[in-house]
DNA sequence: CGTGGCCTTGATAAAGTTCAAGAGCCGTGG
DNA sequence: CCACGGCTCTTGAACTTTATCAAGGCCACG
């Protein structure tokens, strides 16, 4: 069935043996979102998780005068909003899918009657959890220690690094959202990317970026390297 | 055994029969820190993790420039340094003891064998490390979406509620380490405690800061509020 | 009684945000 | 086919917040 298909190439429940996957199938519901829809928001209550099976969904905090900081952008094969399922019950973030996405939600109570049953899916949301710490854990160090360049040359070094070192970006999401993510706003974003630009260290030309100076980037992303 | 009793008082591993108690009292390994001594250091290898028996323990993120950012200060009981034992081997941040401190020490692949055998300790642990997402996503939006006003209201509330709404509060940290905890420096800190004070939300005097006007800080807590 | 640590206070500087205006782009509809 | 409206992005100037640098006070401990 195609439903078990997608299940079994979920990271998470990789290498699980062919009746679990079964019994996954039999609990999973199947949700579809079109662009910008909110799939939960900060403070519900959750009673189940989710995986992107395709499209991309962010999750982030918002504040009352409207500015976000983006947590999380999850693609195919990620989940998300784990957190209520383990720890008390309500989400510590809100969800929102980005374009037309379809997602697999997985209900509480049957899915931890399977962890029960099978240690290696418990090891593998343990291994994503611990993952997710250690995102955190670089978020807030970019946010306490880090200035905004700081926090863009990191973001263009990992962009690089994904790339396989092609060292010829391309920007998969709008600059406003990156703003959200870096925990600035578009118009400090743009400012830098200018000054990146006129002292040599990138080539922008809209959502294309070209990394002219490695070494320069590199500089600036560890705590403490000024533009 | 002394050892199993401490062990069994952990809530980690609260409800686990006998037996497992003692195969966890098999591989715990007892270290004793004085204070301010180095525990690990962000990037080392892991081997395992530990848990407060007694002192404190902080875990923190340092920049160059000698600036440093606490993700948590953890007591007697409480469990760190889990993240190298799920994924990767590397800890993601450094820890250290703020006071004289007992800790015990479980080394990883023991622990997983035993994890295994229990989907009560995995299921224990999940609920930990979701504990410190929901941690680190406050942190979050503390250090993006408030100001240093905001985050210190909320602060205090959080000291207010673990006294059970007493409004007399008695910092248990040094000023300094608390500016660290809240994303910023002592002279900040300090200059918005005057503030707070010449304002009437508190009355400050050392380490004693009464808390005077409990919905003015509310309402400074909420990302958006203004001193 | 002096010395070092911690905290406070002041003056100054830097970084980032806000507000405002305008440019470029794209899809829609006349 | 072009014009319009709406969006994102950019740029400038003023302002706010926070950090930095420097100095001085307070207190505990030897």
């Amino acid at each position: 069935m195609e439903i078990i298909y997608h299940i079994g190439s979920i990271p998470l429940f990789k290498g699980l043996p062919r009746p679990l996957l079964e019994d996954l199938a039999m609990i999973v519901v199947v949700q579809m979102f079109k662009k910008r829809q909110n799939i939960f928001t900060d403070g519900d209550d959750g009673n189940g998780f989710y995986v992107v099976i395709s499209g991309r969904v962010k999750i982030f905090k918002a504040s009352l005068e409207g500015k976000e900081q983006i947590l999380h952008i999850f693609g195919p094969g990620e989940p998300f909003g784990e957190v209520p399922v383990f720890a008390g019950l309500k989400f510590p973030a809100s969800a929102e899918s980005m374009e037309e996405s379809r997602i697999f939600f997985f209900p509480r109570d049957a899915f931890i009657g399977l962890i029960k049953k099978s240690p290696d899916i418990a090891m593998n949301m343990l291994a994503v959890l611990s993952r997710r710490l250690i995102r955190f854990t670089q978020l807030i160090e970019n946010l306490s220690l880090k200035e905004v360049p700081g926090r863009l040359a990191a973001y263009l070094l990992y962009l690089n690094k994904l790339n396989k070192g092609s060292q010829d970006l391309e920007l998969d999401i709008s600059k406003g959202q990156l703003a959200s993510l870096l925990g600035t706003i578009p118009e400090t974003l743009s400012r830098i990317l200018g000054r990146m630009h006129k002292t040599g260290l990138i080539e922008s030309d809209g959502p294309r970026i070209k990394i002219v100076d490695v070494k320069g980037l590199e500089n600036l992303a560890v705590a403490g390297g000024r533009l």
